[in-house]
DNA sequence: TTTGGCACTCGATAGCCTAGAGTGCTAATC
DNA sequence: GATTAGCACTCTAGGCTATCGAGTGCCAAA
């Protein structure tokens, strides 16, 4: 396929750009006010026309205007896209909502609804709950009835898990605290998977000659660590409702697939998974997700990370006719704050 | 105004079951038909032209059927509707949900899916956290970098709160240890909002003789319970995109009203606060909820007792056209199992 | 009190027309 | 050879009209 002249390109630039701004399909007339390029409708045709042939841009009907397609997006975005820095006001904006003292969970739900307000598209942040990230704090145990223990985990990072698991008996408080002062002097500072891995090894090894106490320690342990645990990571979306009202998600069969996609959070999950590997700003256009409900839709990503370490990521879902070139710095941004924000937690 | 006559009643009653079913406004030749009465299309119209005098029915335009209005929601719903209870493989369904051992923010969150699922509407749940209702039972202080504690709070009932507060200095983990113990010591069993007035009063009556390790507990704690705590009662709804597909709904703009009211919480809170009042199920019928957002909704509610005192409600949200007979002792029996199962968690 | 008959209303659907926007092609022009 | 003007053509959106069918309200008869 032949290369872009100059003139093609820019004419797709400007036409990506008036059609994110606008919404309509752009004619030729209109393009050739609109480029500054001092070219009658008829020539703006001809290129339009090759463009049309390289699957850059389409038209919705015979006697409307282009609108880009899919791959027209993506050469958009790769080589076209002046990327605008933030405006002072948001700079701000996003700064002052980082300031506040606070634990992992309400950072990310600050985080998420920042996104989803400032770009008016949804918001998602993954938070992060990979084992191999996670550093042991400490557990607690607190009995309750009929042999139920609530075991309290804390991470280094200030994340706070609880669940409640059944033993054949009551233990006594006293009991309870040896058993986890034994286990968190054992394996306070651990990797989660590496304590879940040695708790394996222990219960294996030396299970006769074990004190009651650090059976029980361990008993109640592998049940928080090892039994089906509830989910990996988990994901935060806000802001569904700001995608209503977009005319392109307008079809009430679609918004539902999306809304269910939103809350199954399983492809989703997936989807920002893929986009953690690679460093910086990741763009899914349409298509390109790989999933059905999002195939009009765009998901901006970006990584952030915890003292070098990428731990989640985060970003937004909107129509694929987004803002990018104000979505994409902004993702990026909040990306970098959260970390920071997150990094000043552990120690 | 007259009172119904027994056959204007029956009418009534099947028009309106009819129109659930059917979603469509019926006329009197349909009627005449369904009804299994035998009497002409001429008389159910007389019947009819008397009804819409009572205003409990109305017809959308002059050839269409009839419809039910909300004041005749109300009267179907008061005095003609028959309840069925639950078949056998509902019953066994939702009992199965609640067998398990679960936490209290667990077992919340399954019955807020339950609901919708099994209703196929939205659910709703409202997390009891009325501090009234709450006995505290332990605090623990973990030291976080920075002179940051991470403060973690545990009800009788399992529940699990946690905050990072900031104090002015790093404390040792033995310091921190015994300002809880000697906090816990003071004031396990006690209500929450009993604890918040007595924390108050120490704080004014002892500042001078107080030894170092007080001040640290009650410091903290007072920053735990004291400053702006994160909400009141907390409302959990799922399911809510069951609702997009309902014809009335069809609107996109009244959808997203009703999808920002779920998001904003605080007047669906409301009204599930107002049926915590009444025992048994409470029907909110469109504008009878007082939300704008809601008049083409009905919510159906149960509040949900531990240990015979009212705790929380749970419910679902429809369209004013939802099959009441089904709903209503659906969400009976969830509010009962929902309470009976945080009855055997706490002691 | 019930019913049949009848004129009337209204929404939905289909068909038709027009205006407007935009295209592709061809031939003329720079 | 690139650009442009001109023109025939296509397609949508919107307005207008006619028709069909469902259903009503009312009146007079049973």
């Amino acid at each position: 396929m032949a290369d872009l002249t100059t003139r093609a390109e820019f004419l797709l630039k400007t036409l990506v750009e008036r059609y994110i701004a606008e919404g309509q399909p752009l004619g030729s007339r209109t393009l050739a006010k609109r480029s500054g390029l001092d070219l009658s409708p008829a020539t703006i045709r001809n290129v339009m026309a090759d463009l049309e042939d390289m699957g850059l841009v389409t038209s919705p009907h015979t006697s409307a205007g282009r609108i880009p397609t899919q791959l027209g997006y993506r050469v958009f975005i790769d080589s076209l896209l002046t990327v605008r820095p933030l405006d002072a006001e948001q700079i701000r904006k996003v700064e002052g909502e980082f300031t506040a003292g606070a634990d992992p969970q309400k950072l990310v739900e600050t985080t998420s609804h920042l996104l989803s307000e400032v770009t008016e598209l949804a918001g998602l942040v993954v938070v992060p709950r990979r084992e191999d990230q996670l550093v042991f704090r400490q557990l607690d145990f607190v009995g309750l009835s009929g042999g139920r223990v609530l075991v309290i985990l804390v991470t280094e990072d200030g994340q706070v898990q609880n669940r409640i698991i059944d033993t054949e008996q009551d233990y006594s408080p006293a009991k309870l605290l040896q058993a986890a002062n034994y286990f968190n002097d054992k394996y306070g500072g651990v990797a989660i998977s590496e304590v879940k891995r040695m708790l394996l090894a222990e219960m294996q090894r030396t299970s006769e000659e074990m004190q009651r106490i650090m059976e029980l320690a361990l008993e109640m342990s592998r049940k928080m660590f090892v039994e089906p645990a509830d989910e990996g990571n988990d994901l935060l979306v806000t802001g569904e409702s700001n995608l209503m009202g977009f005319p392109e998600l307008g079809d009430i069969q679609k918004l539902r697939k999306l809304f269910d996609t939103f809350t199954a959070k399983r492809d989703l999950l997936h989807l920002l998974d893929r986009s953690m590997r690679a460093g910086g700003v990741k763009i899914f256009i349409g298509r390109e997700s790989g999933y059905e409900a999002l195939k009009e839709c765009s998901v901006v990503t970006a990584p952030y990370t915890v003292d070098g370490q990428v731990v989640g990521t985060l970003g937004v879902v909107g129509p694929t006719r987004m803002p990018y070139e104000r979505i994409i710095p902004f993702v990026d941004v909040t990306a970098k704050l959260l970390g920071g924000a997150l990094s000043s937690i552990g120690r």
